[in-house]
DNA sequence: CTTATAAGG
DNA sequence: CCTTTTAAG
């Protein structure tokens, strides 16, 4: 991922960027607002913003109209769109009557493109009879949201936009997406039943994760990694953030990848920017 | 203040400190365990552990006997007395049953003193409505504390030991014990009637306030200074921090201050260390 | 403004 | 291990 000083002007490209920033002030703090400069996205999505509008550091966002769905439970949550152009919609319900005003889906139109900003819930393992409602939560969250992309991917279809829905998924959904799938198998976001749920939304004509259609054999890019231990540090990842495109949005994707900088002093975040430059 | 290799070896000199760490996990990151290397104290007393003992970080302590009441309420309150010389006795309770087992006295006695480590509470101003109880409960505690000074003093002077009871005392003794003397009459601190309890319980017979005697009429030297606003850069203090000794034992500290480093990186604590020698 | 806590990740 | 909240200072 290079700054967009290293893309000709005259190139149209439109930079999207995903990020779970874990608490919209602890990012800022570590430097969220210079990487916006530097990296320039067009829009960027958000998760785990953590803060009610008002509560939002000024100034970070300047440049950006901002969408925004904090959710009811303070200090939790929160997903945002922020976009350059100026959203033309912006809705945050999906569907699912249990998990409204939870601070984890809104959807944005702009011109020619439908945007979403997801955070799926983590959940948790079967074995974990303390938590097992989390995992029966997630469980009942996965068919709902699946019904809401049909939905709101042919809704853009017929306005005739193109769709993306991007965000913090809390599923990795191959081997190749996070680096200890051995022993992860029994791990909330390496369970059969998520993976098997994540392959059902894909498809040449619904949804295409377009990193992994750019990357398709390596190992990652990783977009997560635990704040514990030496995870970072050994690169012990998971990719738990996509961006999932509508067909001829996904053709257009260019370069796409997970932006993690060499020094530690630069994560801004426990997750990092996962940014696709598509041509327009 | 100087460092101990300042002082000649063969001047047998005791030294006490006393310091309200504000969370001794937090202390130990900031300087803590260097500034005890530097300044080696044969005594210190500490307020605000804020940790059981077993909370406390490994090795801070090494050199010294630690006695510890971290009180009932987790991270909160708490006080100890390190000492090299070994304890003879350690006693938590100073009396009254409403306030046992808060963390908040401890005195040891040592071969020849007895020394106690105070915790007095903040309590609020008689304004505040929504805190009054802890105005009512710092007023409940005062009158206790003071038959207990007595009783502890006796007891230490018919064993023989000199008293020493230091601490946080969360009340400005005079108009030279506090920065804005003026516009604190309504603060809780220094309140008239907490000023008068103070006024009472010292005496010439009974407890001398040491660095007050060492330094008669300059203002300060504060040792609490807000976290808030510009208060340590203007110096902004409070002299909250005391220690009130028997008469033999007053009569005996030969200097005594404030340690105040100037870098505002050196900062342990929102309060300093109160440091005196006692040539003994 | 800082320290703890608790729950959540 | 980090971020939030809440309470306390």
């Amino acid at each position: 991922m290079v700054g967009r000083s290293a893309r000709l002007a005259s190139l149209a490209v439109l930079r999207i960027g995903t990020l779970n920033v874990n608490g919209i002030r602890a990012a800022d703090r570590r430097g969220l607002r210079q990487w916006l400069a530097e990296h320039d996205p067009d829009v960027l999505t958000l998760q785990e913003v953590r803060a009610e509008p008002d509560l939002i550091p000024e100034g970070v966002f300047d440049g950006y109209h901002l969408s925004c769905d904090a959710g009811s439970l303070k200090g939790r949550n929160g997903v945002a769109v922020l976009s350059k152009a100026k959203p033309l919609d912006v809705r945050t319900s999906m569907g699912a009557k249990e998990f409204a005003a939870e601070g984890r889906w809104i959807e944005v139109d702009l011109p020619e493109l439908t945007v979403a900003s997801l955070y799926l819930p983590k959940g948790a393992s079967p074995d974990d009879a303390e938590r097992i409602e989390a995992y029966h939560r997630k469980m009942r969250y996965l068919p709902a949201l699946a019904r809401h992309l049909t939905k709101a991917r042919r809704a853009a279809a017929k306005a005739g936009r193109e769709f993306l829905v991007t965000g913090d998924f809390n599923i990795a959904h191959t081997e190749n997406d996070l680096k200890n799938p051995k022993t992860n198998r029994r791990s909330p976001g390496f369970l059969a039943e998520e993976r098997e749920w994540f392959s059902q939304i894909l498809g040449p004509r619904t949804l295409t994760d377009v990193v992994r259609a750019l990357h398709p054999d390596q190992a990652g890019p990783y977009s997560w990694w635990s704040w514990r231990g030496q995870a970072w540090t050994n690169d012990a990842g998971w990719r738990i953030d996509y961006q999932l495109a509508s067909r001829a949005l996904a053709d257009a994707a260019v370069t796409g990848g997970t932006y993690r900088d060499p020094s530690y002093e630069a994560r801004i975040s426990d997750h990092a920017p996962v940014v696709v430059d598509y041509r327009v």
